[in-house]
DNA sequence: TCTGGGGTCCTAGGACCC
DNA sequence: TCTGGGGTCCTAGGACCC
């Protein structure tokens, strides 16, 4: 078997990046992209970092920067960045099929069995590619541990020198390198390990990739354990091949305003419990637990949440119960005298849809549990041939107020015919 | 006035059992 | 008032990620 050597292509400033493809006129020009409800900036352009905007910087604070420097906001769009996503993914899928989609804007490749003579060269081919089919940035790291390539690929990013590409296969500079990343920013080390490390006089990367591991597995767990060997060149983090099923599901929502309407919240959890069954199923799933929350402000005092959930003796993915369980959960917490600010809706312990099990005491309705089955099947393929909400429970159509806003969103330029970009014909005569 | 959403894995401690 | 030791399983919460 030969030695592992991952490249991890991450895209740049990736949900800005997306906008910029159909506005190029953004080019160069200061953008951000916020999150449900314009609350943060979740993804900024080099120059909007370059004016001090901080990653879930709230837009309220900083409307007078975004001001000052005719800064591009967008309300995200993930219809457009899922679908950008995809293509980019495919195209990976070309170069090898030993992919990890680790997220929506980073993959995994594994470059072990592959004939590449110079793998500088072959990273700056693949990003140039994708650069050309979907007008995305990239950063490729490569490396013979996973962490060591989001390291690299962090470096490729940082240093306009490296053009988007670094290679720490045989690289007689990696010490260099690791020795320029600090502690907190890498892969594995975050807020609360980062001050215990530099406690210990560890600071960087190449300080980290010396510790030994018994110490690091007593300061940090076994995971840091593993961080540490990580960086050392050994990989602990196999490549993850195919789709993984989902062991939670949690869809929630803030309110685009605060309520203490029943209907209000009671639609909202309808609809995060149509979604993520919908999402359940789509994995071959059912679930034997679901779960509801509602929350107050968490910036205003006297914060609260309040939580409740139930589980089935037979897993189901059925739409109308998962919706029933869910409103009748909320009819045991409602209070009026409450300004509801959140909801959401999780399920979980799952089981394969092939592999129900018929419990011992005879609770298992097997004709019930094949109608519902063949209900949704049937609701899901009306919805995938006319449209999201063709068919749909009237609990969802209660009250619409719950919604987010979204007042700065993108036309959906890939994925609805009328909300195709228009392109203008420029008629030239030559005299 | 206005502060996102969706995941995974690990660990400590309690419940329970012998 | 004293009243073992060890194992497993489960769960809540912590820490991390994008």
């Amino acid at each position: 078997m030969k030695a592992p050597i991952f490249a991890l292509v991450d895209c740049d400033n990736f949900f800005v990046s997306c906008e910029r493809i159909f506005r190029p006129d953004l080019t160069d020009h200061p953008v951000v992209v916020l999150s449900s409800n314009d609350g943060c900036a979740v993804s900024r352009s080099n120059e909007a970092k370059k004016l001090g905007i901080p990653m879930g910087a709230p837009a309220f604070k900083y409307q007078e920067l975004f001001k000052q420097h005719q800064v591009a906001k967008f309300s995200a769009n993930f219809e457009l960045y899922g679908n950008i996503s995809r293509r980019i993914t495919e195209l990976l899928t070309t170069v090898t099929p030993r992919i990890e989609i680790y997220s929506v804007d980073e993959s995994f490749l594994d470059l072990s069995e592959l004939p590449i003579a110079d793998y500088a060269v072959w990273g700056h081919s693949v990003r140039a590619a994708i650069l050309q089919w979907t007008g995305v940035p990239v950063s490729i790291g490569i490396a013979s541990s996973k962490t060591l390539a989001k390291l690299a690929s962090n470096r490729a990013k940082k240093l306009p020198e490296l053009g988007g590409v670094l290679n720490l296969i045989n690289n007689p500079d990696t010490d260099m390198y690791l020795e320029s990343v600090a502690v907190q920013d890498i892969w594995g080390i975050g807020r609360q390990l980062a001050p215990k490390l530099r406690a210990e006089g560890i600071d960087n990367a190449l300080k980290l990739s010396k510790m030994y591991p018994k110490l690091a597995k007593q300061l940090t767990g076994i995971r840091g354990r593993q961080t540490v060997t990580e960086l050392d060149g050994i990989s602990c983090f196999p490549i993850t091949l195919g789709s993984q099923r989902p062991k939670t599901i949690l869809r929630s929502r803030t309110f685009g305003e605060d309520t203490n309407s029943s209907h209000i919240v009671e639609s909202a959890l309808a609809s995060f419990a149509t979604t993520a069954a919908f999402r359940l199923r789509r994995s071959g799933q059912l679930a034997k637990q679901i779960g509801i929350f509602v929350d107050t402000n968490r910036f205003k005092p006297g914060f609260r949440r309040w939580t409740k959930n139930m589980s089935y003796r037979t897993p189901i993915a059925d739409t109308g119960q998962l919706i029933n369980d869910a409103v009748s959960m909320f009819g045991e917490i409602y209070n009026t005298g409450v300004a509801y600010h959140r909801a959401g809706v999780w399920l979980q312990d799952f089981v394969p849809d092939d592999q129900l099990q018929i419990d011992i005491f005879g609770n298992t309705n097997i004709h019930e549990h094949d109608t519902s089955q063949k209900r949704m099947q049937a609701i899901d393929s009306l919805n995938e041939r006319y449209g999201k909400h063709t068919v749909h429970y009237a609990t969802q159509d209660l009250a619409r107020q719950w919604q987010p806003k979204r007042k700065l969103c993108s036309p959906r330029y890939t994925t609805d015919l009328n909300e195709l970009p228009k392109a203008k014909i420029v008629h030239t005569t030559n005299k």
